[in-house]
DNA sequence: GTTCATCTTGACACCCTGTAAAGTTGCATT
DNA sequence: AATGCAACTTTACAGGGTGTCAAGATGAAC
C-alpha cells in the first residue's frame, strides 16, 4: 500500500471517510468507505465491527468536528432572555443543516440495532440537559411563564431543535435560515416568558395613562 | 392456492399485508408482504413495480384506513381560536403515534426514489394547506398576533405536527399524551394568538381599578 | 532477524432486490 | 365444450449488501 500513512493512523483515517460518505448524502456501506480511506473492505472491519458501530463512531466524530462546545458559547454568554433564546434560535438554524445527514444515518439503523439505540437516546438526553439549563436560566431571571415548569420548557426547548421540524420548514417549504431563527425565537419568547418586570411596569403605566 | 380470494382481490389483500408489516414495526422487505399476504414473492410485483411503489401506495391506504378526514373534523367545528388550537393539538396526539411508522418508511427511502420524494412532499403540503387554512381563520376572529403572517403562521404550525417532535417528546421523553397535548396547545394559543378583544376589555378595567 | 500488529486478497454464506421464463389454474366468453 | 386470458406459481439468475474466515504480505520496532 503506497499512501497507507497520509493522514494519520488508519483508525482515523477510516472515520474520516465515513463521515466525509455521510455528509456528501451517500449511503454508508463499508465498501464506500473503505474505498473512500483508500484501504480495504475487511480492514474497516478491523477498526470497527459493523456497521452500526461505525456509524455512531462517525456521530461522535462529526460532534466534535462541527465543534458543538464552541457553538454553544453564545447561549452560556446571553445574560438575558430574550438574548438567549434568539441565541438557541441561531444555534439551530446553523447547526442542524449540518447534522442532518448524520442524525438520519443514526435514526434509520437505530431501529436494528441497540447500540444506536442507546447512542441516540444520549443524544437526546444531552439535548434535553442543554435545554434544562436554558429554562433553569429563564426561571432564575423571573421570566419564565407560570404555565411551564423548569422541566416542561426543558423538554419543549429540546424537541423544538428536531431536525425534522427544521427540515420540514427550509428543506420543503421552503424557508430562509433568516425566516427559520426569527419566527422560532419569537414562538420561544412569545411561549415561554412573560414580560419583564421593567417592561411591565412600564406597559402599565401607558395603559393608565391612555385610559384616564 | 386455496385461500386466494379471502379478504378480496389480490391487490387489496397485498396492500393488506404491507401495512401490517409497517404497522408491526417490522422492515418492509417483500418477502415479508408476500409471505403475510399468503401469496409468493413475485406475485407482489405483478401489482407493484418496486418496493418505493408498494410503500407509497401503502401510504395512501393506511391515510384512508385511519380516517383523516373524519379525524380533522374537531377542527372544522372549532368556533373559536381556542377551541381550534386545541383541537389540533388533540389530533397530533392521536395521529402521530399512528402514522409514526408509515412516515419512517417513507422518509427513509424517500432519498432514492423520485415517487416518494414526490409522495412525501405532497404529504407535506396537504399538511400546510390544512394548517394555512387554520391561520386564516385565525386571522379572521381577529386572533391572530400582528407577529405573524398567514402564511408564516400556517407553515408553523405544520411544522409542530412534525413526527419527530412528537417523538421526541413522548418516546424519547416520555411526556404522556396528555401532556404533549396541553403543553403543545398552550405553545400554539402563547405563540400565534393576541387577547380577544372582550378579554381586552376585561384585563384593562382589571388594571385601571388596581392601579386607582 | 525475528516478531507482531496491521493490512491485503480471496472466498464464502446469507439476505435482499429486481428480472425473466415457463408452467398452472380457474373463470368467462363464445 | 373448447378456447383464451389474467392471475398466480415455481425456479433461476445477476447484482449488491453484510459479516466471517483463512492465509499471506509488509514494515517498523526490538
Amino acid at each position: 500500500m503506497s499512501s497507507r500513512n497520509r493522514t494519520g493512523g488508519g483508525r482515523a483515517r477510516i472515520l474520516e471517510a465515513a463521515t466525509a460518505v455521510i455528509l456528501n448524502g451517500e449511503p454508508l456501506t463499508m465498501s464506500a468507505v473503505a474505498a473512500r480511506a483508500g484501504v480495504s473492505r475487511q480492514a474497516v472491519y478491523l477498526h470497527f465491527a459493523n456497521r452500526p458501530a461505525l456509524a455512531v463512531a462517525a456521530a461522535r466524530y462529526t460532534d466534535e468536528q462541527l465543534g458543538l462546545a464552541d457553538a454553544v458559547r453564545p447561549m452560556e454568554a446571553a445574560s438575558d432572555a430574550e438574548t438567549l433564546l434568539s441565541a438557541y434560535a441561531e444555534f439551530l438554524a446553523d447547526y442542524n443543516p449540518r447534522i442532518r445527514n448524520i442524525v438520519g444515518v443514526v435514526k434509520a439503523l437505530r431501529r436494528d440495532d441497540p447500540a444506536l439505540r442507546d447512542a441516540w437516546l444520549d443524544r437526546v438526553r444531552n439535548r434535553r440537559r442543554a435545554t434544562r439549563r436554558m429554562a433553569r436560566r429563564l426561571a432564575g431571571w423571573g421570566r419564565l411563564a407560570p404555565e411551564f415548569t423548569v422541566a416542561t420548557a426543558g423538554d419543549w426547548l429540546a424537541a423544538q431543535g428536531s431536525v425534522e421540524l427544521w427540515e420540514e420548514l427550509v428543506v420543503d417549504l421552503g424557508w430562509s435560515r433568516q425566516r427559520f431563527s426569527d419566527t422560532m425565537a419569537e414562538a420561544f419568547r412569545r411561549t415561554l416568558l412573560v414580560p419583564s418586570a421593567a417592561l411591565r411596569d412600564a406597559d402599565q403605566a401607558a395603559r393608565n395613562s391612555s385610559s384616564t
